[in-house]
DNA sequence: ATCCTCACTTGGAACGATCCAGAGCGCACG
DNA sequence: CGTGCGCTCTGGATCGTTCCAAGTGAGGAT
């Protein structure tokens, strides 16, 4: 009497499955795998019809352990910020994720504890590291005194950064970096076209030497056409509230006509100032933001802001991984992006 | 002479250098590592004492071949779409990473190809699985016509989704999913209590079933106290053209004072026609919308909007995820959340 | 004293791939 | 005809862990 019983779940074929099927030994089917050119032609396409007709495909866990290696990168992924608009990880990770696939590579995500703290991810990465459960680790800030890329290198674990070394000039890490001043001048510059004279710069506190980099494209771009600056710049957290705050006082202070920020949630925070006042964004006073968030992009009437070439760092970044875990290693040098001007209704 | 030399990478320690160290067998350090209740209390403690002084972790790649396992979730990411405010993915990723972390698993991110169809994606999920790299999955889009739940399923792929299987009773794996029309009725409860009787719906096109079960909140809220909702609601694309379309259309038609929204990018649509005819958002017409993201938290005067409770979500879903890698694996029944709602100034 | 049980520990085999050294073979060369 | 070389292909060892079956010794029951 028949009855429905659960197939036990068939193991996948291996190696040497494949082997027999093709009638030549498992080394050759390794070879057909990784290093098809050692083949007769005739003997490949058996060991590639087996293959096919069984559908192999080679048990990670053992290749891993054989080569020392996992395929893996690992990605540390902060909390998104509440009440910010930065929302710029979220495309930086798939285009990570689809540049690694191309190499060959899976993006692994972990975090520390829930703290958020710096020093807590230590502990996270030492694991992975000793565990072998990544190749190599795609971090993101490397402002000094953040331990990650100090404590790296002296484990000598392959990593790639995602913004400059700033201030270590002892860094030989690999970086991938945009050009934050050249995307402030842009903005500038663009302001400067459309009649602009007194434009504000709202930015980060002196401490951020990725804010101070943009910070530098605004006055740039100001002095190079001889537009006094004085009075005209304010340096506060990166919150809407700040920018809320700044933008007041700035415009009450210095009479501004435009706002450049140093990113999208400082923006915001003008756009607040600019609605409490009934003042309308883009034809009272022109707004430009840093990041071209989704915030930018939806919020009426469309705020300008400098975008992120995110997809090309991210294919630098696998470029530079890919050097690192050639053997012998290749440390590439740091790349430099120049990200892009998007002109919404906000100037 | 003595000249600087690059150290030879030295290899982790092994289980052997262990047992060696404290004299005991391989399997008895395996056995401390994995089922410390085997051990007599004072082999225990020597044991462990020699894996701290080593700083021993155990090699993945090792016990994932011998376990037939990876300690992997896949996670298949698509491309946040440009000009959406959907940033929901983020803290979601955000948070099943934690909570998988604490239940020893790791997430891997993977695409299919750029195009971004979910055919498409099919292949990588086979190569994931053939490969043994991951020992399941966590998969969003559960509607009818996604061919994902129904192809792991016949390929008895460990998986739980976020997302209910709206209309596929046949379907037998867990999921996870928050109650739409619970967050659309709170969200219409909420503007009723504020004095508004005329409450118009924006969401999605009928074939979008999360969409009527949204919609289904707020006819229920709106019936439930005997208010009429003819001509009240609007179904189009999740856009924010399409949301400043639709809303400027029922503003000319209906007069309703206030709007309920599927989505934070309608809801950005809605704001996008009160800027243009001068009305403001939450003093003139109130609106809602569905998601809390960056946008409804930065967005002046800041948006009503119904947050998911994506933290839990990732609980659940790694909970689910446990049932199922147990041996024997227990399926356990889907769970249904409820969202919150976000006052802000739209409202 | 012998046997049995129980708690604990052990060595060998296995997971499935790649590394390595060498075998077989055909061919050119001296 | 012997030798050596290059091209293919092979079998055994190995990566570091866990599974499995069996070993050891103390203590109680017979």
């Amino acid at each position: 009497m028949p009855h429905t019983m659960s197939r036990p779940p068939v193991n996948p074929p291996t190696l040497a499955d494949v082997a027999e099927r093709a009638g030549v030994s498992r080394q050759t089917v390794s070879n057909a795998v990784n290093n098809p050119d050692l083949l007769r032609e005739d003997t490949l396409r058996r060991v590639q019809q087996a293959i096919a007709e069984l559908g192999y495909l080679p048990n990670r866990a053992a290749r891993n352990l054989r080569t020392r290696a996992s395929h893996l990168i690992g990605l540390p992924i902060k909390a998104a910020e509440e009440g910010t608009a930065n929302a710029a990880m979220d495309r930086f990770v798939h285009s990570l994720v689809d540049s690694s696939r191309e190499a060959g590579y899976h993006v692994l995500l972990f975090s520390g504890t829930r703290t958020g703290k710096a020093e807590d991810e230590l502990p996270a990465y030492d694991d992975l590291l000793r565990s072998t459960a990544v190749d190599a680790f795609v971090v993101t800030d490397t402002y000094l005194g953040n331990p990650q890329a100090a404590w790296l290198h002296q484990r000598r674990a392959p990593f790639v950064a995602f913004g400059r070394p700033w201030n270590d000039d002892a860094a030989r890490h690999p970086w991938v970096d945009v050009d934050g001043a050249a995307g402030a001048d842009m903005a500038t510059s663009h302001l400067i076209e459309r009649g602009h004279h007194r434009i504000a710069w709202i930015g980060w506190r002196k401490d951020s030497l990725l804010g101070e980099d943009r910070r530098a494209g605004w006055s740039r771009a100001m002095r190079s056409r001889d537009i006094p600056t004085a009075g005209l710049a304010s340096r506060v957290e990166d919150t809407v509230a700040s920018g809320k705050e700044a933008s007041a006082v700035l415009l009450d202070e210095a009479q501004p006509s435009a706002f450049v920020c140093a990113s999208d949630t400082l923006a915001m925070g003008v756009l607040h100032t600019l609605a409490e006042r009934g003042l309308r964004a883009g034809q009272d006073v022109a707004v430009t933001g840093f990041d071209d968030s989704q915030v930018a992009q939806t919020v009426p009437p469309g705020l300008t802001s400098v975008r992120l070439p995110l997809e090309e760092v991210a294919i630098e970044v696998v470029k530079a991984l890919e050097g690192l875990l050639h053997t012998p290693p290749v440390v590439t040098p740091g790349v430099l992006l120049t990200p892009t001007l998007v002109v919404r209704g906000s100037s």
